[in-house]
DNA sequence: CTGAAAGCGCTTACAG
DNA sequence: CTGAAAGCGCTTACAG
């Protein structure tokens, strides 16, 4: 700086004032320190100057393992409204460990480089570990539903989703549906969704078998075995990567869908998913993005708004071919329509 | 700090001492001043601390788009990698505008935060354009081959997939393949794929059927057409993405791989890709990731090494279901075993 | 519109 | 082992 000021031929503060626009420069003087500094190749130090001024245009991202489709998405969507709102975001990723140690490390570090706000995408941290954090800087959670409590969030209606799919699969005419329950401590999003199924289906007078699982195949050797026992002609997943894992298993056992059982899953994120033909419920990321973004800047803006924010985001339903009316006993187990044979 | 510091009865050196972990300090003055800390929140400036130190263990990343998986599960890897070398990623994304503006933008910005290293993980910009940054700072390009210039380069292993597939469906029988070819402004990596997928069929005297291509549905229709001429038996994609909307395409059509035609495609990063049995190439993107952490960390270190990386990750083929020796002539256009037989 | 000076929160020789 | 002081690259009142 000092070099673009001493070959302008002027202060250290007016070249200064150039880079931070601020009017109070000539157009002379503007035009001067930008060809200089254009020469020299100056760009100025972010560093010095949230230092100086006590101020940080950036947002730290906690994500959840971007491998996932769903958060790999949310991921660039979230960087694209960013980068729209002149918001530069420094993301940090937390797979392996779901919580504890590294969820915190993590945020220590965003803490260290002294974000103005930071986008919590990850169910791992639980809203009592944002707490302490919450009186230093905005936080906004993305995706995992708050109900309580005074952290912002915005989170996929996972109301909607459950009864768009529990309502599609009764509609149908099923009326015993196994239904993988993940863990709240695997997943709380899924935690969620499952729990919301169970109620809506329980509503249209639907029996339910519950699986709980945690790893993604925990439970599927159950649906295999109540296929074949014929007890139940439906199973309902709240993840499509559950779902897929259903279907693989289906294949190996001879089985398919929606010929034997019929099978959802929730997100419908995954490239491709449409050829499997999954029936599903398709999240709303985009939107998601997008207002965890514009919640955050206001946040650190001037005029911050006040209460809690909380923000539902919705989807819609992407039938497929993976649900079909429950196989008549006539047909057998064996129908003439399978899912292969449609594809 | 300073409160840190009185609160401690010590100075701000014996503090700065104390975080930066120097063996200078006796261990009363350590633990008293970790107790302070703990107890009044402070979280050392990283910023402030750089500055004055005139270092920094961050390393900047250029990412493409990460909804795209392949780039997803590298984004993740890296994050992991980087976290076990006690390196801080900041990552910016690109994805609409492919080229130009924003590619640079976002390299001025990590320049401006004055990032130690980059590691660019996306095509879209050239080595040319990385030139003058080299001159400050190591970069290290992960997965755009480069076999010219002195940029640092990890990339896969792009002649091994070509030969790998190539191989694979030569030796089945196939003599006439139509090829979707990426233009090089599209996808770099997708370009070098084709272009060596090309040579490496040739070379088995196969005759070549190029479709040139852009977005992810081009030369689908021609695709479909040379089947119903039969004049092709199998189709090679560079990408998995493209190898999908061929299935769709298919499907649609009324066809079927590889009843019809063969079909090929390329990463097989794609969670649930094995239930659509495509024959594809995994690539190496976990290995790709830690061997473009390593060198950058080497770079960065204090004994950086001399002259230009360019390493290559293997991969390896993976069989499908969507490979099989070309229908015969007497079978015709509709063979008894079609892929959804098969699934 | 412009410049001199103090200060942002740290680190690091330099003396003890 | 410890502290006083200068300095990292900027910003920002405060005077002109």
């Amino acid at each position: 700086m000092e070099d673009v000021a001493a070959a302008a031929g002027v202060s250290r503060s007016s070249v200064s004032r150039v880079f931070l626009g601020q009017g109070k420069v000539s157009d002379a003087t503007r035009e001067r320190v930008f060809a200089v500094a254009e020469w020299l190749g100056y760009v100025p130090n972010v560093m010095a100057s949230e230092l100086a001024s006590r101020g940080s245009s950036v947002v730290g991202l906690l994500l959840r393992d971007a491998a996932n489709p769903a958060y790999g998405l949310l991921f660039t969507r979230l960087q694209e409204a960013a980068h729209d709102a002149s918001i530069t975001l420094i993301s940090m990723t937390i797979s392996g460990d779901p919580r504890g140690s590294r969820q915190i490390d993590s945020l220590r570090r965003l803490m260290g480089m002294r974000v103005a706000g930071l986008i919590v995408a990850t169910g791992g941290v639980t809203s009592a570990q944002l707490e302490p954090f919450r009186e230093r800087i905005p936080i906004v959670r993305a995706g995992r539903p708050e109900e309580t409590g005074h952290i912002h969030a915005v989170s996929y209606d996972e109301h909607a989703s459950a009864r768009a799919l529990a309502a599609h699969v009764a509609d149908q005419g099923h009326r015993s549906v196994a239904l993988i329950v993940t863990q709240e401590h695997a997943s709380y999003p899924e935690y969620v969704r499952a729990t919301n199924t169970a109620a809506e289906l329980a509503a249209r007078g639907v029996r339910i078998v519950p699986l709980p699982a945690v790893a993604l195949t925990d439970g599927i050797a159950d649906v295999i075995d109540l296929v074949r026992r014929r007890e139940i002609t439906a199973v309902m997943c709240p993840a499509d990567l559950r779902a897929l894992n259903v279907l693989r298993a289906l294949d190996v056992a001879g089985l398919s869908a929606p010929g034997d059982v019929s099978v959802t899953g929730c997100d419908a994120v995954l490239p491709g998913i449409d050829l499997m033909g999954l029936t599903s419920y398709r999240i709303g990321v985009e939107r998601l993005a997008e207002r965890a973004v514009a919640n955050i800047a206001a946040l650190i803006g001037d005029h911050p708004p006040s209460g809690t924010i909380r923000e539902l985001v919705p989807g819609r339903l992407v039938p497929g071919r993976t649900v079909a009316p429950p196989p008549t006993a006539s047909v057998g187990i064996a129908p003439a329509a399978t899912l292969e044979q449609e594809l």
